[in-house]
DNA sequence: AGAGTTGTGTAGATCGCTCTACGTCCATCG
DNA sequence: CGATGGACGTAGAGCGATCTACACAACTCT
């Protein structure tokens, strides 16, 4: 294990040490055809002795990285990281390498983490960002294997994999609705802030609630906030938690609240804490199913759309599409109801009419 | 805005298309020495018009790739996004972009989401491992500039970053001996788990425990867990959850908790949650003071070590040692205290003599 | 005026790998 | 026995940038 200090090892180095050419060494570390076994053995000791690591920027000159790259909207919101976990386990005997590319804090950035990523030359990209043109993705799936999460609209040039939010918002309201609640709000993001398009996660959830609630006559209520607001770098925690306590303190009845991700859910249950509400009060269920959701100072219900399962399934995908499918998939995955403490059946307040100010 | 699907554009396109030289393409991007202001404007516009972007992998064979690389050993960890937080917004205005390499689930593969990152040629990398040989970060500072956070010993070819955790494990058993507890535990990683030597925070942590306990007159008392028992990929939440179940179930008299990090804590506050504990009972201290700490529900004390800072500092000393730096430097971050309600004064149980199994 | 400076641009080598094309050897076959 | 074809290796071009020279003006000094 002699390690030169200087100028690391390259082929050639290696391809010396055994004495065969470089092609020879390249063949064997891309376990390609045309290797003898005697050969096979030889460079393959020659590469441990030297400790002898390609290169993934040279071989993307010409050949593949050997990456993957994953983009992900936001390093707060805690339902990405199992996307990513995912992943990992679904690549973990495979040749391909994962890296993260994190959209920036100004969340106009849409494109700029994906670009990172092709500039660096990975074999195919997983993108999440709902903040990215479409003809920008179509004309980027073009030249590179893409698989976009939370996309509801299908593609020609990438595949595209996303959970049922219509069924999603259907399993959280009917959940509400079963308890006994009437007035069932929906907590999302605000018109404008471009996630809520139809086609984004938001928007279909937004839709598939709005749709639910007529089936069972009731009105519908939007509650709606703008993560951009804060330069709080939180995802709109802080807004969910700014907009509930209004609504909420103005409240005489009970209320289910229903918001778009967990991140909102927390504003929300932060507010309930302060107010003292109970969960039959004020009713919260989230979207994701976030870690934290689960634990029993938390228990919040919420919908689960199996975060590493879509990871290990994007995966699957892009390596796919690596290996030369051409036509695009895609892919839906069904939600699933969590039921915790933080909804309940609805519970009148006491009649002392009590009203607080932040 | 032509963009041809084919091929996508090159430095040579580019230098056609503006009627130059491509090293002088090459000079404009990269903001070099020796062009006029004509030739900037006319090649700028060419870039803009083709919409050119510069290869990062044929830039690393030569010059640099002008990405900083992340590693981080969990991704379910919550402190570890404030670091990238931190790291993004030091890094919003320069000409540097930042990947993230998130470790395996098998902890083992200790060296091998750095070692990733090396191959991609990043510019510099910023390291948290714990569980990486220091030889072998000694071997690969010597050609790549290289920042480890956590690491308590300094280096001669990387730099280190490190929260004061001696400073930190005083505060935090100083808090609850002001509060009044006088059996204080400590919730820490298994010896043998390689994170526990003395120079990672975990080992510091836990020995600035137990020389203030000494130091207070008190008998230090360990609680181990160990992470990797689980294939539970929850950074040990659950092993902490059932330590200290038993543990609290068999005690009948208050008992103070300190969890080495904010994901032990969290188990911790399950059992207490689960026995129906209060704070006075069983007061919880964290550390990290991640995101969901301060969240009312959870309302976990904790030491605070502001990861965004340390982000921005890791970043700092990185672009330095870019820029040429030779020495190598340690820097260390004071830790901050963050009394919640996990935390208060003891008291008694109720007499009668409860005891539960899971 | 000749010799230095600057300032500006280009040519061409080079980074470490992969890939195509081709050469060689050897066994098999008509 | 020469042709055929498969197995195994090598040579050398090429990927897209950067970087080191160096050339050529246009100025500035003696």
């Amino acid at each position: 294990m002699t390690t030169q200090a200087r100028r690391s090892v390259t082929i050639e180095d290696v391809a010396q040490h055994a004495g065969v050419s470089r092609a020879a060494v390249s063949k064997v570390i891309r376990d390609a055809y045309g290797v003898s076994d005697e050969m096979r053995v030889r460079v393959t000791a020659s590469i441990a002795e030297l400790g002898y690591r390609p290169r993934a920027s040279a071989r993307a000159m010409r050949g593949s990285s050997y990456t993957l790259g994953f983009e992900i909207p936001s390093i707060h919101n805690h339902f990405f990281p199992k996307i990513i976990t995912g992943a990992m386990t679904a690549l973990a005997e495979s040749r391909y390498q994962l890296i993260i590319a994190p959209a920036g804090p100004d969340h106009d950035q849409g494109p700029q983490a994906i670009e990172v990523l092709a500039d660096r030359q990975v074999d195919g990209i997983v993108a999440i960002s709902s903040r990215v043109p479409q003809e920008w993705l179509e004309e980027l799936g073009r030249t590179t294997p893409l698989v976009m999460i939370g996309r509801h609209h299908a593609s020609v040039h990438y595949d595209t994999l996303v959970a049922d939010d219509i069924a999603g918002a259907a399993l959280a309201v009917r959940h509400l609705y079963d308890l006994g609640h009437r007035r069932i709000v929906h907590l999302t993001l605000a018109e404008g802030v471009p996630d809520a398009t139809s086609s984004t996660p938001h928007g279909v959830r937004a839709l598939g609630y709005e749709r639910v609630m007529r089936e069972l006559g009731l009105e519908p209520e939007f509650l709606r906030v703008d993560p951009d607001d804060a330069r709080g770098r939180d995802g709109g925690e802080s807004q969910a938690y700014a907009a509930v306590f209004e609504l909420l303190d103005r409240a005489d009845e009970p209320v289910a609240i229903f918001a778009a991700h967990d991140e909102l859910a927390l504003g929300v249950l932060r507010a309930v804490a302060e107010l003292g509400l109970s969960a039959g009060q004020a009713s919260v269920v989230g979207y994701d199913d976030t870690d934290i959701a689960e634990h029993p100072r938390m228990s919040l219900t919420s919908v689960n759309q199996s975060g590493t399962r879509m990871g290990a399934i994007a995966v699957r995908l892009l390596l796919e599409r690596i290996a030369g499918r051409a036509q695009s998939v895609h892919e839906v995955v069904a939600p699933k109801m969590m039921a915790r403490g933080s909804s309940a059946a609805p519970e009148h307040r006491a009649h002392e009419r009590r009203r607080r100010t932040p």
